[in-house]
DNA sequence: CGTGGAGTTGAATACGATCAACACCGGTGG
DNA sequence: CCACCGGTGTTGATCGTATTCAACTCCACG
């Protein structure tokens, strides 16, 4: 598993198999079982997941016992609770496996460790705050401006490879709609064709 | 207004002024009338604003001509388009002065220099990217999870010192709703006791 | 003063939510 | 191997929140 995490940073950074295996010890691999709970929500919990095979969803509850899904997480997606990872308090929301899940759990140290072994990786990884940033902002603007079928539509458009992985439930409280509307919508545009 | 923004950042990083005059290059102050384009959507503009008195907000207009606030900035906060500002791509969104404000114009170069200037630069940076993106999240909770009131009272919270800066029509777009939800809101809270 | 934008209020409408029943698998155990 | 079960998705009927459209008030500003 670890491998997989190193070609993935060859990819993007510039780092040797020496520099790796210093770093390797700030690194955990973990197999997890489809829909087991990895961080529940109003605990702290400052580690970062990589998923190297499966799929995670970050989801909350609210008081009428309401789930909303934050984001999804396919392979090679970093997860992590801001709350908790960066600020020491207690995480927003719950982190869940929806299918068998390899990844590895990497701690706090290992960013500290990684900026100071290889210069590329800081900001490497700022450009992916940033990218996270901008696609956040974007999801906003449609919650915000989109009525559901148009943000069903974007969402089969952005993640046409997650829509068949994902419960449609899941994919309903991702977009602010009941499951029921969704089913409702997907009626609607089947008989248009998709 | 320069002096301003120096303030600022020795409140967080510890600058000398002499660091500060060798960065003072990277910086534009300028002036702005009330009601005024600072970005338009769909265009390239890959400047960062700091502001130091006034209020700033960001918006998209849909394909219907109705307007979406993405964000308010007042005092001490910093504005740009990520599309634009790092990943040199048209922008989302349109950038708008709603009072007088005085800002300072920083350059896309200002942030390397700072970086090898100032080791505490550039992690700093990234905590403000960070604290960011929990705030960003605990909005989409809110507009997947939270009705009209809700919403409201929670801005209110949020930005109590923003809530009579800002017109009711725009604070309604920031919520995801019409401005008259948003009369009607705030009427039933009146016989509530706000 | 007048004028126009912002906010309020009312009536009708629409979109999505809710509640409930049912169909359709996929897995489990007899 | 089949019957049963539970979860997921579908469909229908009704309800509710927020939207739409329109008229009116109230200031701020020229």
């Amino acid at each position: 598993m670890k491998d997989i995490f190193k070609e993935y940073l060859q990819k993007y950074i510039s780092i040797t198999d020496e520099q790796f295996e210093q770093l390797s010890s700030e690194l955990t691999v973990k197999h997890i079982k489809k829909n087991t709970v990895l961080i529940e929500q109003d605990t702290i919990d400052d580690s970062t997941f990589f998923v190297c095979h499966g799929l995670i969803r970050a989801y909350t509850i609210d008081h009428q016992g309401k789930e909303h899904a934050i984001f999804f997480a396919p392979e090679h997606w970093w997860v992590n609770d801001k709350n908790s990872f960066y600020f020491c308090e207690p995480s927003l929301f719950y982190v869940e496996t929806l299918e068998d899940t390899d990844l590895v759990q990497i701690s706090r140290k290992f960013y500290d460790k990684a900026a100071i072994l290889i210069p590329e990786f800081a900001p490497w990884q700022t450009k992916i705050l940033h990218n996270s940033i901008r696609f956040m902002q974007k999801r906003i603007n449609l919650l915000l401006a989109a009525q559901a079928e148009t943000r069903y539509l974007d969402f089969i458009k952005m993640y046409p490879n997650l829509v068949h992985r994902i419960p449609q439930t899941m994919i309903a409280s991702y977009l602010g709609i009941t499951p029921e509307s969704l089913s409702r919508v997907r009626k609607v545009l089947a008989t248009k064709g998709i």
